[in-house]
DNA sequence: TGTGAGTTGATTTTT
DNA sequence: TCAACTCACA
């Protein structure tokens, strides 16, 4: 009798469904059906008797998690399986055993802003802040060394640089910081709870068998401390199933380790892999062109993308003239698709590298009247106002958090300044006291004028009368800290769009406080709630149910998938990112990058890139991305490109690429007018001489950006070349970009080699 | 102590 | 460009 379970699956999707006990790796490309696949094993090994509470599901954000919980209500409803992030995992386990770790159970979670606030006051305390370094290094470095499982003392610079001295005098200081005011910073999450599952054996077996069956999603993602944790859980009991694909890695800044799945057949010899290579996703084209960029990689598992689906219409690569120009066309192109009928907002989405890069995009599409919403790390956790009243909730639920107090002792301003506060520090320094005892001793404290005092006490009163609040629902003690700390009046008073917004978002907070109560109806959820507002962020927030365009980063695009994409500003120094172009593996991350992005699309895509580009400021001559070059040009639709030959700046990269047919630009008419029905590209050509001038006067000024040579654009991976003194062989990789471009050839006689492409005689046949 | 102007400096991605 | 930070002044 079929299983329902396996009805509609394919033979390898059948195969990781089914497995139940030992390690297994799913190596699952862009539209493989991943999700399907792991929610159906849920729910298989549920049918098979596997309780719901031994099921362990880790992932790296809350909408995958989420995810993950609806498909197994429905697959399998009613059983209470864990699925939740890394994070989350790690925050309720070090609640159940902070003791452990000189914590508090009340303990704090402090996001990169938090942190980085202390690093600034710790820097400034101890005269680190001579200007040889900045906070936000030493931020990252302390970061990364976590995430490399280094702690305080145990570190170890990677940089003889004077970040890397500095850190290592902080890094110390910043711990113990972190330690009195009953905090831990998002690494710590996974720092303390790799190092306990280390330390304690008994703790470790005990969730290891409490734990028997652990899927990890997108475990190419995974950290050091993750992993480790990952196999403290699997030991005894190794039902690992990690799913994931090393072409969408794009985490490697801050600590994943590719080598976790590249060589987790190492981990777990006796691993079953299955790889889900099929895509459901995408047409041919689009498929095709993803996997020939790909291929310019070398640290990866060889699989190729292929489809069923139809051959579809040619990914298009399009040239603007510049970022007003990329923005009014794609805008316009979207507002006719949708009056057309064809489409509707919700199909589209515009990918960026950077988020800055949004607002031009934003501008068109506003001015098009076309519906969308910007999808945006930043925007609502990380205000200032939201930051200020949930840092008294913080000091109300931990009252040893002297960073939430520095926040709010002077917010709104109530006569406690810089002074009197450092005057409270050195008090709370001196009695190795936290600063809110210190602030109770106020009027002992001397030094301190009288008005200070009666304004510390005042203030030490006002968060007595909240902590009454404390034991009770998050919502009724928000509206309280709201209104008694002065917040609301501090803001009602401040009529500007921006004051009233920031009352609104107040507003917010306050109203999902009260959602939150009403999911959390026992008393005490203050702690639940802390975690779970320092834990979100505003792609959770991500609306798919509404018909509105969608503005993201590629890194947010991750696992989403729309009929129409477009990425923009597919330039150097933008993408891939200017710092990222020396090492190969940075390049080879933002490569995959592109891969993801491009993978999104369902049905078509536009990558594109312009000439001019108003960045930081300043308007700059664009060239296009190397990754372009990378492109099978037969695959693709080519607009804007070589209308104006040699005008003399332009990067060449189109020397290669066969010429437009002349006459007018602009080969789709339909798609190229603006709302003015005027074809796009005759605006933007009457527009474009203005800027040549400035580009031209912006090129004898900075010397201008080198030219790549053409035969960048013809070796292949996998391409025969020709050497006068090694003769014939094949291209094994490609490395580097630009003038340091790499390539390893094997030679017929066996021999390899690298060159650089711009200095070797190396020819493709 | 609080405010506002002026300056500087930094700009990737996120739990 | 824009936000954060500094510094001078009320």
């Amino acid at each position: 009798m079929p299983h329902p379970l396996l009805a509609n699956l394919t033979a390898a999707q059948r195969e990781a469904v089914t497995h139940v006990d030992g390690p297994l790796l799913i190596i699952a490309g862009p539209g493989s059906g991943k999700t399907r696949v792991v929610t159906h094993r849920v729910a298989y090994l549920l049918q098979e008797g596997v309780p719901a509470s031994q099921v362990l599901a880790m992932t790296f954000t809350n909408k995958a998690a989420d995810e993950m919980k609806a498909r197994l209500e429905t697959l399998a409803p009613g059983k209470r399986v864990w699925a939740s992030t890394f994070h989350k995992f790690c925050a309720r386990l070090l609640r159940m055993n902070a003791r452990m770790l000189g914590l508090d159970e009340n303990y704090t979670i402090y996001d990169t802003d938090d942190s980085l606030r202390v690093i600034r006051r710790l820097l400034k305390e101890h005269g680190e802040d001579s200007g040889y370094t900045s906070p936000e290094q030493v931020a990252r470095q302390i970061s990364n060394a976590k995430n490399r499982m280094e702690g305080p003392h145990h570190y170890r610079p990677r940089y003889g640089d004077a970040t890397a001295a500095v850190v290592q005098r902080l890094y110390p200081k910043y711990q113990e910081a972190l330690l009195a005011a009953n905090a831990a910073d998002f690494d710590d999450l996974l720092l303390h709870v790799a190092n306990m599952l280390h330390k304690n054996e008994d703790l470790r077996a005990q969730l290891d068998a409490r734990y028997r069956y652990i899927l990890v999603d997108e475990y190419q993602d995974t950290n050091l401390a993750q992993y480790l944790i990952v196999r403290a859980l699997s030991n005894d009991y190794p039902n690992l199933a990690v799913t994931g694909d090393p072409d969408q890695s794009i985490y490697g800044w801050r600590g994943a380790n590719l080598k976790n799945i590249l060589e987790f057949e190492k981990d777990y010899p006796d691993v079953k892999v299955v790889r889900l290579e099929q895509n459901y996703r995408s047409t041919q084209r689009i498929c095709r062109v993803a996997d020939a960029l790909i291929a310019n990689n070398f640290r990866r598992k060889k699989k190729t993308l292929f489809t069923e689906n139809a051959a579809g219409a040619p990914p298009r690569l399009v040239r603007y003239c510049d970022q007003r120009d990329e923005a009014d066309t794609i805008a316009g192109e979207i507002a006719a698709q949708i009056h057309a009928g064809r489409r509707r907002p919700r199909d589209f989405a515009v990918f960026y590298r950077i988020n800055a890069l949004s607002r031009t995009m934003e501008n068109g599409l506003r001015m098009m009247g076309v519906p969308y919403q910007v999808v945006s790390g930043v925007e609502f956790w990380k205000r200032k106002e939201i930051k200020d009243t949930l840092a008294y909730v913080q000091l109300v639920n931990n009252d040893k958090d002297d960073n939430a107090l520095l926040r709010v002792i002077n917010t709104p301003p109530r006569g406690i300044g810089a002074k009197t506060v450092e005057r409270i520090a050195a008090h709370a320094r001196r009695e190795r006291k936290t600063l809110l005892a210190a602030c109770r001793e106020a009027g002992m404290i001397q030094g301190l004028s009288n008005r200070a005092a009666v304004s510390v006490a005042k203030f030490v009163s006002l968060f007595d009368k909240l902590r009454e609040h404390a034991a009770g629902p998050v919502k009724p003690l928000l509206r309280r800290i709201v209104e008694a700390s002065g917040l609301r009046a501090a803001l009602t008073k401040d009529e500007s769009p921006e004051g009233q917004d920031r009352l609104a978002n107040v507003e917010e907070l306050i109203t999902s406080a009260g959602e939150f109560d009403a999911q959390h109806p026992e008393d005490g959820g203050l702690e639940a709630f802390l975690e779970e507002t320092a834990l979100v962020n505003d792609v959770d927030d991500w609306e798919e149910e509404t018909d509105k365009v969608t503005l993201m980063t590629l890194h947010a695009a991750k696992g989403l998938e729309f009929p129409c994409v477009y990425i923009i500003a597919i330039e150097q120094g933008i993408f891939p990112v200017q710092r990222s172009q020396d090492r190969d593996e940075d390049i080879e991350e933002e490569r995959r990058l592109l891969f993801v992005g491009i993978t999104r699309a369902e049905e078509e895509l536009t990558l594109c890139h312009a000439r001019l580009r108003d960045f930081r400021g300043s308007r700059r001559v664009a060239v296009a991305s190397p990754f372009l070059l990378e492109l099978p040009r037969e695959e693709m639709e080519r607009i804007g490109m070589g209308e104006t030959p040699g005008d003399g700046y332009a990067i060449d990269y189109e020397a290669d690429f066969t010429e437009p047919p002349p006459g007018p630009p602009g080969q789709s008419p339909t798609r190229q007018r603006d709302r003015d029905g005027n074809p796009t590209r005759r605006r933007g050509t009457a527009a474009f001489p203005l800027t040549v001038k400035t580009a031209a006067e912006l090129l004898s000024e900075k010397g201008g950006p080198s030219a790549d040579p053409p035969e960048l654009t013809t070796f292949t991976v996998g391409g025969r070349v020709k050497h006068p003194e090694y003769g014939v062989g094949e291209v094994l990789a490609l490395t580097g970009i630009g003038p340091k471009r790499l390539a390893r050839v094997r030679f017929d006689g066996g021999v390899e080699k690298k060159f650089i492409l711009s200095h070797s005689a190396l020819r493709p046949v």
